[in-house]
DNA sequence: GTCTATATTCGGATAGAC
DNA sequence: GTCTATCCGAATATAGAC
């Protein structure tokens, strides 16, 4: 019953108590999520929380500084689901068929759980604004698109203004309409290629309308 | 002083009465909108509400029998909004012209009044279900969006889902992005067009493969 | 790190006098 | 219809013992 020595006791090891610590930490951020989907990203309480993970509220403190620094986890989490969503793609060389096959991928990466949709590229919790680090990882997934884009050839900051709405709406629908299923997601190429076909039209007028201003004006002069 | 019959006093005109009511009820629903601007939506509160319009909180129960009832009456009021909005635009005879001329003035509604966007096109308020009387003012306006496009030959529901995509995105975008500014709504006449034109090309694509499969079978019989 | 106990704030809603 | 007074609930966060 009574110890000869402390000390064994307090000597584990530092990884271990690390190991545990994380554990836990990676159990109270399930359990986040759990309690998100049931009663909806606002709707979180550290008592119900504490409740889910067999803690007492108070000690929920050890793990996070604040319900703020919650949420921060919880959209880190999300964008890092993201990123390595769209990692495992195998996308195809046509970077066209790449951009499509990425939009797919996010439009149904939102319909699998919206509440993280809404996390993510929505605003629910007043007042919560991502710390940089967790930021850095949205911008990260948002240069990878960008990237898609400029390999498939389009590089004016219009044409790409005009992609993400596209690609937004198509999310925005179908998580709002039809939550789970596929109503929207099953259009996604079908968008993609009306996005193509518009920057490949306005190239042909863009083309047409030079043609037109160099025989009318000077044989083979440069443009005033 | 003292009056010699209580009765002239009492015997105000309902119509008075009425209106003097509905003109306390305007001034605290605007006082309202103006909350919800400072503060958010779900950032209002009775108190500071009854404090804008110079009555003590309980005193507001006289004119909403809850706040979910009071979020009802905006919402209500913002869909009246959108309606007058597109009942005075004279549109175009051309039906697609018509159409994106009524594209441009949604998008531009919503990044006139952000707080009013996300009160009819998103759920910021947990639990808040617009009344039915309240909702059959949005289905007016959404059934009214429908026959624009019916009259512009898009009876496909599919078509028209994709199309009610379009439109989401750059509201959302616009909002989401740019709010108060123009960086999407500009872009309204092009994804129209980008639309339209996807329209057609699947039109000229489904008759080519009827084409086929007609002189590939048989002359002229009907197709199995 | 976990606990008990509590501070603190704030919210919507109701009772009942006038 | 408006008021004062109050209820009731819920929430995050902190203090301090163990």
């Amino acid at each position: 019953m009574t110890p000869v020595h402390t000390e064994p006791v307090h000597t584990e090891p530092v990884d271990r108590r690390a190991q545990r610590r994380a554990a836990k930490r990676a159990q109270i951020l399930a359990a986040a999520w759990t309690l998100a989907h049931r009663e909806g990203l606002a709707g979180i309480s550290l008592r119900d929380l504490a409740d889910l993970v067999e803690l007492r509220q108070p000690s929920l403190y050890a793990y996070f500084e604040s319900k703020h620094d919650l949420y921060d986890a919880m959209f880190a989490e999300g964008n890092r689901q993201l990123l390595a969503r769209v990692a495992e793609l195998e996308l195809s060389q046509d970077p066209r068929t790449a951009t499509k096959e990425m939009v797919r991928a996010l439009v149904q990466f939102s319909t699998d759980d919206i509440v993280r949709y809404q996390l993510l590229f929505q605003r629910p919790i007043p007042g919560f604004e991502p710390s940089v680090a967790s930021y850095a990882l949205a911008v990260e997934f948002f240069e990878f698109g960008r990237a898609r884009l400029v390999a498939a050839g389009v590089t004016d900051p219009e044409d790409f203004d005009v992609f993400t709405a596209l690609v937004a709406g198509l999310a925005d629908q179908q998580v709002a309409n039809d939550p789970g299923g596929d109503r929207w997601v099953r259009h996604s190429e079908r968008v993609g290629d009306m996005f193509f076909a518009d920057i490949d039209r306005r190239r042909r007028a863009a083309q047409r309308d030079a043609q037109r201003t160099t025989t009318r004006s000077d044989a083979k002069g440069a443009s005033a």
